[in-house]
DNA sequence: AGGACCTTTTGGTACGAACCAAAAATGCCT
DNA sequence: AGGCATTTTTGGTTCGTACCAAAAGGTCCT
């Protein structure tokens, strides 16, 4: 039993592991099977089980069985980083910083991150870079009393990681917003592309496992280089 | 006990019930305690609780207890149709019909709905109207094989309804490719935007319960009338 | 053949017991 | 009072059993 503490862990890796050399709609063995192979309780492969169903990579039907799910496409729609991201779609990520500083919150800040007017907000502008080459412009608001002394990091690496590290944060969920634009002046500039050019903007709320408002931002892609997938089902 | 079948979504309305009264991060009754409460086992209080930290509505601590979250949106990605979409957005959805034919599959037809090549496929072009103002372009690509007479039906009305009743076809699920465009030519004349507007472009495939792709659909929003949101989760 | 009925297979629900691990509360010693 | 060790509380993991319910397959009668 490799690294993992708790079984059904190790029963979920053994599983996905089993299933790599396995066709979409191929059957699994059943529950019963597995415990007796993996010599567990027919309640830890169910759990192992239920993990995997939860993110679209098996399904199951009762009275027939346990299948691999078609997986057509980047899974369903888990909150990513950038960074994990571009290294989904075989890209080098990269992170050029362009600005950071701190002070009161303005309106939009107050009312996003639901703040009392005039806290302390940190606000920073990162370009996100696919190979060296830009792809993405955000512009990020943060509460600052949830981030003492972010602004003496190194803001050029991954904020999920500075978040997890240093501040015990991590973002559990989010909602976002997408849209379209047209990107003028000093963003289509930075982004590198010709004024009047589409791009998709994703505006994004985090939180914390509290539920906690943890983060605000607004990315601009370049749509000729970024598109957003996602499965939907009808139920859940 | 009410109507629910199973105990664990009884005792999961009740937990909600009880939640309902309390301000966010206050503490729920220890897991032990809820099963006295309930006269259930642990394993199904935890069943249920389970299911509500999915969903971001409580968190627990290890040694301090379960916890209700601040909750914001529960909208999850679901599948929905136009129409549904609109009337959730409080604007009332119409149709116009601007097309339809029946031919050959051409190569991008072929691909997208994997058939073999010279099939015939449906191709149906609709402007989506909100409160009678045009919202979104479609050119939809069926298997005419799924829906022998389609062409005869009153294809003004909602298209997953006709394939419920007719068809027996039920789109479960559905990959979706959102990206941003530039609207030029005729699609911005429909549209009634200038050309040079951005528009999010929804590129879905959707397939029904057996994984069988049953649609592929392009369709062009406006982007000044038109977003697309959804909540996103790390891990379930 | 074809349909009604039973049996088998397989995932789903529920129980209760035991133990683990993190956090908090208690108590003791100085 | 302050600090350290111990106990208690509380969620997390694992086991094994029993039974339910949907699907599939087999059996038997007509």
């Amino acid at each position: 039993m490799t690294t993992t503490r708790v079984k059904h862990e190790w029963v979920r890796e053994e599983i996905l592991q089993h299933m790599s050399g396995l066709a979409p709609d191929a059957p699994l063995p059943q529950e019963r099977e597995l415990a007796e192979r993996y010599e567990v309780s027919r309640s830890t492969v169910r759990q192992a089980l239920k993990g995997l169903a939860d993110e679209g990579r098996i399904y199951s039907v009762r009275g027939r069985g346990t299948f691999v799910a078609a997986q057509r496409i980047s899974k369903d729609s888990r909150l990513t980083s950038f960074s994990e991201d571009m290294q989904a779609r075989g890209l080098r990520p990269g992170t050029r910083l362009l600005h950071v500083d701190q002070g009161p919150a303005d309106a939009e800040a107050t009312e996003r991150l639901e703040l009392a007017p005039g806290s302390a907000v940190l606000h920073l502008e990162r370009l996100r870079l696919a190979d060296g080459f830009p792809m993405c412009f955000e512009d990020i608001r943060l509460p600052a009393h949830l981030y003492p002394g972010l602004l003496h990091q190194d803001l050029e690496r991954p904020l999920y990681g500075i978040f997890a590290s240093s501040y015990n944060m991590r973002i559990e969920r989010a909602e976002q917003k997408i849209s379209a634009q047209i990107l003028q002046g000093r963003i289509a500039d930075l982004l590198n592309v010709p004024h009047g050019s589409a791009a998709l903007l994703v505006v994004r709320r985090g939180f914390d496992e509290k539920g906690r408002i943890a983060e605000y931002a607004r990315s601009f892609y370049r749509a000729d280089r970024y598109d957003f997938e996602l499965t939907v089902s009808r139920s859940g």
